[in-house]
DNA sequence: AAGAATGTGTGCAAAAGTGAACATATTTCC
DNA sequence: GGAAATATGTTCACTTTTGCACACATTCTT
């Protein structure tokens, strides 16, 4: 597997502000640091966050002490969405990988909002529809592929590939540990991996980071 | 593994012509006997179904002919709706289960109804939230639990267990190839499991058809 | 009712994946 | 700068899963 990064087609050009300036009272700027905890699986869940600068992770975690990596978001993600639908507790955890700044929107103004602005409710459901598609995908690449597949991918679309132009993208910072858990396997699976991959020459390590070349394509598209 | 049947907490009991009679030109009621391909992988995409009577199975087929099933969806779901967030293909096919009529709505003319009609966003928008909850929960599963568990889970989902009252239900007719593309596993393994489970007594098959106990949560809550 | 098509039960060798251990980097922070 | 905390490379016995094979059962079809 490897959910992380998505982005639908309409909300990036899109100020926030504009539409959110609509809802007054329940709405409010925040910001956390990086490794700051922006809530816990289990906490009760009244507001939603749109996400104006950063990266955020979302984790859950089994009766076992498991824990996966559902996915990592970026500036324009909503996250938290799941109490619109009813769910009174957060089902899952979400970390600041870096400094981050978020609207925070209550569930009350937000469904409110959500009725009442079209501009709102076109987003978000653009958001939805988006999200809706990289689950999809997701659950489709656990069902057929191998963990080094997977691993490959997830990789790919770290570095933003099939983005405008990028030809050869960097992968933010992610411990291996934190790649396992998004992939579904273990991390020495992953270290073993990675150093194939290097050796391979799909991905190197050079001065920023990871570089993931268009090559890794091959280990994804090939029987 | 164990994408199927799951509805939302608000479309319900919502009468579907209702709403949809706003529409006008753009949609229309159409049937399909059982076991009819609705539209197949590759197709255009352009327009959204939604079902008002039968049941209807999604499938993805890989770049090496494996079949995954994504989801059995039921009276009150919405399918196709990958073509709103800009696909212009089906991404998967779609059969009929069982005898099906659905309103079959034309792209634009949902993009239009969604825009300017209120109640059908606020519907839709709780689709797409209960879609997305599943979809997230669907691949926790896959992420932690062995086949076994996610057979368990799959099939309690099947015969919606934490509905209402239920508290032995019947699963629909289905094949164990179909629960395998469902759980993520081969036919061989569904088969020595269902045994397993029956000897326990988690399940059995009765008159009509595959009867499932509550016991086999444990299968699912157990360590 | 016979034959074809589909679905099930079972076994097994080969492949993939796990989990824990331990040594070595690398980073973080006082 | 150096100790403590994290992250990575590597190995290995063990478990799970796959992919096939084949016999038998059930269900369509004509």
């Amino acid at each position: 597997m490897g959910p992380q990064t998505r982005s639908g087609t309409v909300r990036r050009d899109f100020d926030p502000k504009k539409f959110l300036a609509t809802i007054g009272q329940g709405r409010k700027v925040v910001a956390f640091p990086r490794r700051q905890t922006i809530f816990t699986q289990g906490d009760s869940a009244d507001a939603v966050f749109y996400i104006q600068q950063g990266k955020v992770r979302l984790t859950v975690v089994s009766t076992i002490g498991k824990e996966a990596t559902l996915g990592i978001l970026n500036k324009g993600d909503f996250f938290g969405e799941g109490c619109l639908a009813g769910q009174p507790l957060r089902m899952g955890s979400a970390t600041a990988m870096t400094d981050c700044e978020f609207m925070r929107i209550d569930k009350k103004a937000m469904m409110l909002a959500l009725h009442q602005e079209h501009t709102l409710s076109d987003l978000f459901t653009a958001y939805l529809l988006g999200r809706n598609i990289r689950y999809e995908e997701d659950l489709v690449d656990q069902l057929f592929n191998s963990s080094e597949k997977r691993l490959a991918r997830t990789l790919l679309l770290l570095a933003h590939f099939g983005k405008e132009g990028v030809p050869e993208a960097v992968v933010p910072k992610i411990s291996q540990e934190t790649l396992a858990e998004m992939v579904g396997t273990t991390r020495s699976r992953v270290s073993f991996f990675m150093n194939r991959f290097r050796k391979l020459g799909f991905v190197d390590y050079g001065e920023n980071g990871l570089q993931v070349h268009s090559s890794l394509l091959n280990v994804v598209l090939h029987d």
